[in-house]
Parts: C-alpha cells; sequence; structure tokens
DNA sequence: GTTAGCACTCACCAATATCGACTGCTAATT
DNA sequence: AATTAGCAGTCGATATTGGTGAGTGCTAAC
C-alpha cells in the first residue's frame, strides 16, 4: 500500500506537469510514455481511477484523458512540486532594477511589470503600510481663491494630498503661513494620534484665518484618518488574453475583478502566509466567481518600517507552471525588501 | 447630381448606424426596410456601388452586405454624425463627483473609471502637464542610513519624490537641515530655470554636510529636469473582451499597447482638436499596428494653468458609436477642467 | 498488485449537401 | 437619366454524415 501510494502521487505529478505543458487532458498511454513509469498503461489507468474517486483529477468528457482538479493543484502544491531556482537573467533584471530605482512609486510600478514579464502573467503589487509613521511637514497651496491643496508629508516619505474647498477666499502668503503653523505644531507628532488638537490650532492664528485654519485642520485630520486606501498596482494583463493563456471568455471578468481592486485587496488579505513564505489560492479557493479559474500566487514583502506588510503576487489560470511562478513571486518579494529596507 | 449625392451619404450613414448596431454586414434590402429611404433596394445596390469605389465601404465577401471602411467612419465622423446629448444620469454621475472630489490624484482616477463606464470603452487620461510651476518645499527623509527620500513640492500641488543613496550616512537631523537650505534658498524658483546654484547651495552648509548636499542637490536638479514623467490613467479594459465589443484575438495586442504607455502618449500627443474640440483617429490613422481594429476619440482638458494641455479620451472598436462616445468625451473634459480649475 | 485484451464511448475532422442572404447585370419603366 | 423589377450566380454559414482514434472500464489471467 505505501510503495502503491507514492506511486499514485508520482502519478498525479505527472498529469499536472504534463497538462500544465500541452493543455490538453492526458491519458494513461501518454503517461508511461513520457515519464518512465516502469508499469503499463492499464495499471495507471487503476492509479487514476482511485485519484479520480478522491477527486484530485477528472475527465472532462467521457473518452478523453484526465485534468486535474483544484484539489489535485492543491496537493500538488502542498506536496509534490519541485521550486525552479532562478535563470541568471531573471537574477540580473532584477539587480538592474534595484539600481535604476529612483522615485519609489516607480519602483513598485518596475517591479510589478518584472513579475508580470517573468511569469508571463498578471502581477499585482499592494502599496506599502506604513505603521509608524510621523508628521513630517505640511503644506497648503492655493490652487483658485476659494480651492486650496493640503499636502502631508509623512516620515515615511509618503506623500497625501487633499483639494478643499475654502469658506472664503484666502491669498497664497495665508496659505502658506496656515501651512506654517501647522507644520510646526503638527511636527513629529504620531500619524495615529487623534485627533488633532485643531482647537489649539484655531486660536493660534489671527482672527482673518480662523475660519480656513478649520477647515484645512479638518481636512487634515481626515487624510491622517483614512490613511491613503489601500491600493494596488497591476501590469501583464495583456498576458491574459496572450495566445497561450487560453482562459477564452473567462479573460472578461477577469479583468473586471483585477480593475475592482476591492475583490484582490481582500484576497491579499485573506491569505496567510506557509513555511515556505508563500500563499496559494487555487480556483474555487479564491472564493470569487470570476476567479473561478484562475489561481494566485502571493507573499509578503516587508516595507523598512515594521507593521503589516503588504503582498505582491500573480494571478494566473490555475493551469499555470506553479514551480516558476512560486520562485519569481517570492524571489521578487525578497528583493523588493531588500530595495526598500536598506540600501 | 447633388439630390442623388446627398442619398448617397444617407446611405453611408445608415451604413454606419446600422453596422455598428448589429455588428453584421448590412444589406441592400435591410436597409431600406429599418430606415425610411423611399426607394427600391436595386437602387440602393448602385449607390453602394459608388460609395465601394469611392473607398467608403468594403464587403467582406462577395455574398455578404457591407461595412464601413475607415474612411468610411472618417466622414461618417466629419460630415454626417450627430452628437447625442448626455442623459440626466449621466450629468448626474459627474456632478457627483465633483462634489467627492478630494485628492486630486484621486479625481482623475475616478474621472477616467466615470469616462470608462459611460462610453463602455477603456478610458484613458493624461496626467496634466504644468508649465509654469514654482518651487515651493522641499524636504529631506531618512530611509536608511544611507538611503534618503528627496521631496518636492511645486507651486502647482504637483509633488515629486525620488530616492538618493548618500556616499556617506547622515542623521536624519542633516536630512532635515538640508531640506530647510534648499527650501529657502530656492523658494519661487521657476521649475524651469535651470540648472540650480548647486555650488552656492554647497557652500552654505558646514563642510561635513557639503557631499550629502552636493547629492541631494543633484538629484534636485534632475527631478525638475524630467519633470514627472508623463504618465497615463486608464481604466476599463474590461469592456475590451465584453461579450459585445467582439475584437476577437486583437484584444492582447492592444492590451499590450495600452500598457506601453509611451505608444498612447505619442499617439495623443499628436492629435490636433478640431473645432468642435475634439480629436477623433480611427483604424490605420493610429498608425499603430495593434491599434488597427480601433478609434480613439480624445480631447483637451485645461488643468487650471496654462500650458500644454493635457488630453483625456476612450479607445474602443472602430466599429463604436461615434455620436455618444464623442460627446461623452467633450463633456467629460469640460466638466474636469472645470473642477481642477476653480471650486 | 499487475497486466493483457476487448468492447464501447465520444470528441474531432473532413466531406458533402442545403440554405439563404446578397450582389451585379440587364432590360423595362418613369 | 434615374429608378426599378427580375434573375442568375456567388459564397459563407449550418447541418448531416461517416470514419478515425484516443482513451476508458471491465474482466480474466498472471
Amino acid at each position: 500500500m505505501p510503495d502503491n501510494n507514492t506511486r499514485r502521487l508520482q502519478v498525479l505529478r505527472a498529469i499536472v506537469e504534463d497538462y500544465v505543458h500541452t493543455r490538453e487532458p492526458v491519458g494513461s498511454k501518454a503517461l508511461v510514455e513520457r515519464h518512465n513509469l516502469e508499469v503499463s498503461p492499464a495499471t495507471i489507468r487503476n492509479d487514476m481511477a482511485q485519484l479520480e474517486e478522491d477527486g484530485l483529477i477528472a475527465a472532462p468528457h467521457t473518452s478523453a484523458g484526465r485534468i486535474p482538479t483544484d484539489l489535485g493543484y492543491r496537493l500538488f502544491v502542498d506536496r509534490i512540486s519541485e521550486v525552479r531556482p532562478l535563470t541568471r537573467a531573471e537574477r540580473r533584471a532584477m539587480e538592474i532594477l534595484a539600481e535604476t530605482a529612483d522615485d519609489p512609486e516607480a519602483v513598485l510600478e518596475q517591479t510589478v511589470r518584472l513579475l508580470a514579464m517573468l511569469t508571463n502573467q498578471v502581477a499585482v503589487i499592494q502599496h506599502p503600510q506604513y505603521s509608524s509613521a510621523k508628521i513630517r511637514h505640511i503644506d497648503v497651496v492655493s490652487l483658485s481663491p476659494q480651492k486650496a491643496l493640503v499636502i502631508l508629508i509623512l516620515s515615511t516619505g509618503k506623500v497625501e494630498q487633499r483639494m478643499v474647498t475654502l469658506a472664503q477666499p484666502a491669498a497664497e502668503d495665508d496659505l502658506h503661513r496656515i501651512g506654517q503653523k501647522l507644520s510646526e505644531q503638527l511636527h513629529s507628532r504620531s500619524a495615529s494620534a487623534l485627533p488633532i488638537p485643531v482647537d489649539s490650532l484655531i486660536s493660534s492664528v489671527e482672527p482673518a484665518l480662523q475660519t480656513t485654519m478649520a477647515v484645512v485642520g479638518n481636512a487634515v485630520t481626515s487624510m491622517l484618518e483614512s490613511g491613503r486606501v489601500d491600493r494596488i498596482i497591476m501590469a501583464g494583463t495583456a498576458n491574459l488574453a496572450k495566445s497561450g493563456g487560453d482562459l477564452g471568455p473567462a479573460i472578461g471578468p477577469i479583468l473586471e475583478a483585477l480593475e475592482e481592486q476591492v475583490v484582490m485587496l481582500r484576497l491579499l488579505h485573506e491569505m496567510q502566509q506557509d513555511q515556505r513564505g508563500l500563499s496559494v489560492r487555487i480556483g474555487q479557493e479564491t472564493s470569487h466567481k470570476s476567479l473561478q479559474e484562475t489561481a494566485v500566487v502571493a507573499a509578503e514583502y516587508a516595507s523598512g518600517e515594521t507593521g503589516a506588510g503588504a503582498k505582491l503576487g500573480v494571478v494566473g489560470p490555475t493551469r499555470m507552471d506553479y514551480g516558476t511562478t512560486m520562485s519569481a513571486v517570492r524571489a521578487m518579494a525578497r528583493y523588493l525588501s531588500r530595495i526598500l529596507s536598506e540600501g
């Protein structure tokens, strides 16, 4: 029985690999030919019957080969797959990324692009989340007599902006003074220490400016409250449609789900890293209808500051090369952590 | 002949409208039935023969109806189409946009989303370009002992960031002082006045900080030089794949072209507004292979400051409802201009 | 537990036939 | 000169058919 069982796993592995490679249901004969299982097709058929009973593979129609089910992929990912190390060229690409990094937003964009290229799939990345940010600088810029822009810089380098409508027109200079006051009084204050003392701020400026200060102060509070809403950047959507990745007509809904960032954010949030530093959701495990035929591979990256780690990952057909994808995602996460946390 | 000619245009218009509506080649019989041209199919056939000779329509195969060529659409857009006014609901959606606008980046994102929804197509928007910006504030934030982030705020509210690697470790405070020096000395200087006087800046700080000041100063110069590279935000890519919009296998390359922002940027840049405040490129007019089956409708929006206006627009199949699309794009451009320039 | 043999199922393909939507042309009509 | 009716001809789209082969499940022997 033990001997038997290990061969069954071999068979499952072979089926997954062949199916990923050929995109066609794989039959018993082809299996013994391509892999050197030293038994006859009939034996394999018995194993396949068992695997099917266990819900690991299924036959699309009576006289066709088998394809893995979500459960089959799951078992494959958890117990059988081998992680493929990166090639030299891939490592090199990551290094170039580190060298050319300047604008931090651009780093994220390039990272996600590279990940999409390496995996030939859609890549996504969450904006980093900082928990221990302090207020660093506040500036108020006039856009029109009645409209101003409040700019908030945090110690992490994160910048937030918000447009406000003023109750009464204010001169550029007045706004600047208000910004300075705010900067002085709130400097080094933790971004999570709420509410900010709007009243004392108001009384610190001359009466003519007090209503304006109130408006701006409230804007700052609300900026700190919401933080910058969690966002996702993605790249490689074209890979969904690529000749190879035949998700067929399903790609419309998939694109929708991706554009509707909430879906992806929730999913990423739910995913827990396993001991390998990766998390994988396959098919229905995504518990989202339009992602039924896709799998998500994600990993956390550290953003220098401690705090809830943000994630990056790829979205592709369940029928994907898990080994390669998983290693690319993990490597990318590690590399990005390094770029962000030190020089 | 004049009478004849106007009917020919009617026929062209009818063909375009029917084809847009049904997505099927349209024949002479169907034409007289659906539109009340008071002549017989045979007459229409003669007209169609003429239109075909003029290169305005074509037959996909011998015994099928006709479809408009790019030239046909062009004539339609220039001379025949009627702009469809917006519905009440659409106007309302735009107003809501204005009311909830706070973060200026979010305004762009919501605008492009709304435009995609209104037109059921892919919408794109260029970041606004400001020409007369002045330097407003500079801040330097420490990320790690050897790495810092330079933040530059312009009078327009635009914020640029760049990571720099320091030649020698610097304390948080030192970096802050460097930022203050830069802010003081460069305040109100035009962003286009280059190069900035790095030498005098260097000599304005104590010797120990001079190399660091040099690095930061150069970073500022390069930030001003490049400006924030022109960028595009897009939304509604899922509409490309929607059941309705049958671009078929062409969507892969289209998505690629869209992701490769350069293509779109160059195209938008080339497009000149006509007297209606719109510009349209149809099929090959885009002079880009993967956009052969698509049309681009764009309009300029003003961003408060004068200067090269940025554009917004939509990308869809050549077989699109030009009337609706054009009015939506134009309305959106006007509305956005209003939001951005005043309150 | 493995294997050979065999009957059976069913997607896939190619060939063939049918249908019907159009066109273009000619000749008659206004 | 423009319009129209009538008609032959073209050709894509669709359905029908039969053949082929990959693949299965089962049974009986090893």
